[in-house]
RNA sequence: GGGCCUGUAGCUCAGUUGGUUAGAGCACUGUGCUGAUAACGCAGGGGUCAGUGGUUCGAAUCCACUCAGGCCCA
């Protein structure tokens, strides 16, 4: 009779699928958390528990969000998960940094020249519906990555409220004397009359007069550079905007470079010349300039430089030699026109050296009265005037047309000139602004720590902050201007007032209103007494907005604890976010808002090559969300180290899906065994499980001991890795395949089946929970097989981090165990030979004699000689004790000094119910194709 | 050009204060099983530790430079 015995084995049952179809899955999920209001019921249930506070830093909302967005908000979503799942208060406010140009640019660009005909106001609308239909798109993006927040309830910066809290931070500077205003050139264009932001220009060609001119030496040189030479001296520079020779204050030179004087005969004058250029240019400059006949007399060090006056080439005034470190030998002399007023570097140099910043032209791009004989012309145009008047005087040594990339308005294509205006800056001086922020960066904790002296190398050279922009899509500065004598209304009782109405009206009121209304009754200006005022122009630079969201976010909401636990960014904020925040929260706090900065890298290519749209290589969350689902977009993110750039391509996510299917299946095959578990009544006290289960929980509290460190110190591809590798080691290819002997074949409600589900069901509920943060969805999946067997949290995300479990941890089980794993490899890898030769197929149809001569070793054999045959998925094992070198000489010597193995068919007739053979098979008449082993285990059932 | 950072098998990562033959998982190849089966087991191949030059008895590890890449400046 040929019985059909399967029937009569426990063999895995479950609905949870192979396959995941998280496709269809995840929304399901998406729907059932938000009906049962999941992140207000995590509230409830941490209400009164310490907090934990990560504060969201806001991304700019646009049409396609970048992979590294959506990587950034997984992060943080895995650490408030993980925080919240630790008992603590973590709730999670998302933002977004709705003004700034990106979004002004691209709304003036549709509107074209409609915009003309436009009132601010109504600009600012377009912007805002612009910005409000991006966060919206957004926001269903980030949530379909399974982050968890107050999505309902985010913060923008274009909220009234928001607004206001940036004019309150303003306020509080204001007060304390942080705020001034000053000159500081900027693009301009004056065909428009505006100025111009970086992303509102275009390069374009365009031929320029390229000069060199003499700047005569008043300070004598001899001491630099003694000698018999007499006669004019001067220093040589290069310029191809001649224009800007008026505003001329100063010549750079660098202090590392060696400077030579050169003598050459004039070949007009027939008099010899001397000058000074850069060694390092002289033979370009000669070459170029055509002097012929020079020689060096001397050779000095730039830093020596510094100080000597020369007659200014317009005016008749003195201006010194001064060093600067962007000064290069590529282009010019090495000695550098310096304009505090046409320029970036040479603002600087200005502001360094004390230079007042002139800049002698218009609006329309025309010289004013201070350049008399020019005044009123266009400075462009007066170019050609300029040189010929240098010739005249002497000072031209060469003119030549250079064609080159220059800066061009992007609405008009004009050129585009650097022009001094009045702009409002944050001091870093004043109260020690720069001193505090650099011993608050002392008391945070950056993750990884070298950014702390990144952020401490650009506060320390950072220029004080221009936090005006000539622009609409903003918040509006809010000082005012008297209309008689135009001093400046800059008073906190004034802005108190802005503050009050913002929160009323937004910042659209400042467009909307009239001075009249937006001032308090009675203010009159302190400077003439005038009663009429005209508002300002100008907003506040979008960081301004950003940097005030710890008091717009943080501090103003009970909810939130300030200072903030973490701040979660890319390396970028260094100069951004989290150095800006930190400015204004000491300037109006006197401490940093954050305890810890954890920064991540940023998203690259798979050759490690930035993406972008015009390489073809960028990724978006909404093309990543087409491709894959989200649990394995959050797991490939999770499986990288981030604190490095991290490579990513569609086909490196593709690859982890492998991975994810492997961690799938160990909870498919713990779901499968544990069907007829039911914890409350079949469970098995640790004292009396078997020593493999106890060995198996012994394994997954050491597991849940390292992933809980890992998710403390943010490490988050060390959680992966550690349960990838336990699910693949551990459990798969050992605890699981050695276990299914055990689960199938003994008795239902024996005690070896019931001491095993026991501990499978731990592993399983543990190891949900260690993923929780990560495989949202997955883990809510399993949770509600878990939640099928007993009473359990109504969501895997509300309930707690599995405990520490000090009475599993075994040290002494541990060491023999990992003893007889040694021997199980061996045993393992000599089967495979004998696979190899055909002699076996499955390891059942083997048996194994270990001969061991070991003293220590046949002591924890012997003790475990009934557990080998299961260890080794073999049919029999016996141990045989062996004096020193009396092996059987057919046996295999194994890595184990004193241990070897012989491998021989295994006795007996393989049994028909269990496949193990055995020399029993063939004794029970009514069962004559089963085994003792199995009879007994069907006379439990 | 400057500041900070990165560079270990095809991929993702480990590699204590410098110390045997540089590890793991995945992928790959071969193979077994067919009672985890759109699974699972076993075995195997694969690395000039970006490069060069130093320090040292000894360097993936320390130092210098170079190359490639990233962020932020200029």
């Amino acid at each position: 009779m040929n019985k059909n015995y399967k029937d009569t084995l426990n063999l895995p049952k479950t609905s949870f699928g192979m396959r995941a179809n998280l496709a269809q899955k995840e929304p399901q999920f998406l729907s059932r958390w938000k009906e049962m209001k999941l992140y207000s019921r995590i509230r409830e249930a941490r209400l009164g528990k310490p907090k934990y506070t990560l504060h969201d830093g806001p991304p700019y909302p646009t049409g396609d969000l970048h992979i590294g967005t959506g990587m950034n908000k997984i992060l943080k979503d895995i650490i408030v998960r993980f925080q919240t799942m630790g008992d603590l208060d973590a709730p999670f406010i998302p933002g977004w940094d709705c003004h700034g140009l990106p979004i002004e640019h691209k709304v003036m660009t549709e509107l074209a020249s409609r915009a003309q005909e436009m009132t601010d106001s109504q600009i600012r609308q377009r912007c805002r519906q612009f910005a409000l239909r991006y966060v919206e798109a957004n926001r269903k993006q980030f949530q379909s990555l399974g982050c968890i927040g107050d999505w309902d309830n985010p913060y923008l910066t274009i909220n009234p409220r928001y607004e206001s809290a940036v004019l309150k931070i303003f306020k509080l500077m204001v007060e304390k004397g942080y705020i001034y205003r000053e000159l500081k050139p900027i693009h301009w264009c004056f065909s428009c009359r505006t100025a111009l932001a970086e992303a509102e220009l275009e390069y374009r060609d365009r031929e320029d007069p390229s000069i060199y001119l003499h700047l005569p030496l008043i300070s004598p040189i001899d001491r630099l550079f003694p000698g018999e030479e007499t006669g004019p001296a001067s220093i040589l520079v290069w310029t191809t905007t001649p224009w800007t020779l008026p505003g001329n204050l100063a010549t750079a030179v660098h202090p590392e470079f060696q400077y030579v004087l050169v003598t050459y005969p004039d070949p007009e004058s027939k008099q010899i010349r001397r000058m000074i250029v850069a060694e390092g240019t002289l033979e370009r400059v000669a070459r170029e300039t055509g002097v012929a006949g020079y020689s060096i007399v001397g050779k000095v060090p730039g830093r020596e430089l510094e100080g000597l006056l020369y007659r200014h080439p317009w005016f008749d005034k003195e201006c010194p030699v001064i060093l600067a470190d962007y000064v290069n030998l590529e282009d010019g002399t090495g000695c550098v026109h310096t304009a505090p007023g046409h320029g970036q570097e040479d603002y600087l140099s200005g502001r360094k050296y004390g230079l007042e910043i002139i800049s002698p032209v218009d609006g329309d791009g025309a010289f004013t009265d201070e350049v008399t004989d020019l005044a009123g012309r266009n400075v462009l145009e007066a170019n050609e005037m300029i040189v010929e008047r240098l010739r005249g005087k002497g000072l031209l040594l060469s003119r030549q047309t250079i064609s080159h990339s220059y800066p061009h308005c992007w609405r008009c294509h004009q050129p585009v000139i650097f022009r001094a205006t009045r702009q409002w800056f944050v001091s870093l001086t004043n109260r020690g602004l720069r001193e505090k922020a650099l011993d608050e960066v002392e008391r945070v904790r950056w993750v990884p720590n070298w950014g702390k002296s990144r952020i401490r190398a650009m506060l320390e050279r950072r220029p004080d902050w221009c936090i005006s922009r000539q622009r609409k899509w903003g918040v509006p500065i809010p000082v005012f201007y008297c209309r008689k004598c135009g001093e400046i209304l800059l008073d906190p009782g004034v802005i108190e007032n802005m503050i009050r109405l913002f929160e009323e009206r937004g910042s659209d009121c400042w467009f909307e209103l009239s001075e009249e209304d937006l001032l308090p009754q009675d203010v009159s200006c302190s400077h003439c007494g005038g009663r009429k005022f005209k508002k300002e122009n100008d907003i506040f630079d979008v960081w301004f907005e950003s940097g005030s969201s710890h008091r717009a976010v943080v501090m103003e909401n009970s909810e939130l604890r300030y200072p903030a636990d973490l701040y979660l960014e890319g390396t970028d904020q260094h100069r951004g976010w989290f150095q800006l925040s930190l400015l204004l929260a000491i300037a109006t706090t006197d401490q940093a808002p954050f305890r810890t900065v954890l920064t991540h890298g940023f998203v690259v290519d798979q050759k490690g090559e930035k993406m972008s749209k015009s390489r073809g290589n960028f990724i978006s969350v909404e093309g990543a969300l087409k491709k894959f689902p989200a649990d394995i977009l959050r797991l490939w993110f999770s499986s990288v180290d981030y604190r490095k750039d991290i490579g990513v391509s569609l086909d490196l996510i593709r690859k982890i899906s492998e991975s994810y299917r492997k961690i799938r299946n160990t909870f498919k095959y713990c779901l499968g065994n544990l069907s007829d578990f039911k914890p409350e009544t079949d469970r098995v006290p640790l004292g009396e499980m078997d020593e493999i289960d106890r060995w198996a929980l012994q394994e997954v509290e050491e597991l849940r001991d390292r992933v809980t460190r890992a998710y403390q110190k943010f490490e988050f591809h060390k959680v992966y890795r550690e349960i990838h590798n336990f699910s693949v080691i551990q459990m798969s290819s050992f605890y699981m395949d050695v276990l299914k002997d055990r689960l199938y074949t003994y008795a239902a409600n024996g005690p070896e089946r019931r001491s095993t589900q026991t501990a499978l069901w731990e592993i399983t509920s543990i190891l949900t929970r260690l993923l929780a943060p990560i495989l949202v969805f997955t883990a809510e999946e399993v949770w509600e097989y878990l939640r099928s067997m007993t009473d359990l949290e109504e969501s895997v995300h509300l309930s707690l981090w599995p405990a520490e479990q000090p009475e599993w941890r075994d040290e002494g089980l541990k060491e023999k165990w990992d003893r007889l794993l040694l021997l199980r490899a061996e045993a393992l890898k000599l089967l495979e030979k004998y696979r190899g030769e055909g002699m076996i197929g499955t390891s059942l149809e083997a048996g194994i004699v270990v001969q061991v001569a070991d003293p220590e070793w046949e002591h924890l054999l012997k003790e475990y000689e009934d557990e080998l045959p299961k260890l080794f998925i073999v049919s029999e094992v016996e141990v045989q004790p062996v004096t020193k070198g009396d092996f059987d000489p057919a046996a295999h010597a194994t890595e184990l000094p004193g241990i070897r193995l012989l491998v021989g068919r295994a006795r007996g007739e393989k049994c028909a119910r269990c496949w193990k053979y055995s020399p029993t098979v063939g004794d029970f008449r009514d069962h004559p194709q089963l085994c003792a082993q199995c009879l007994e285990q069907m006379a439990i059932c």
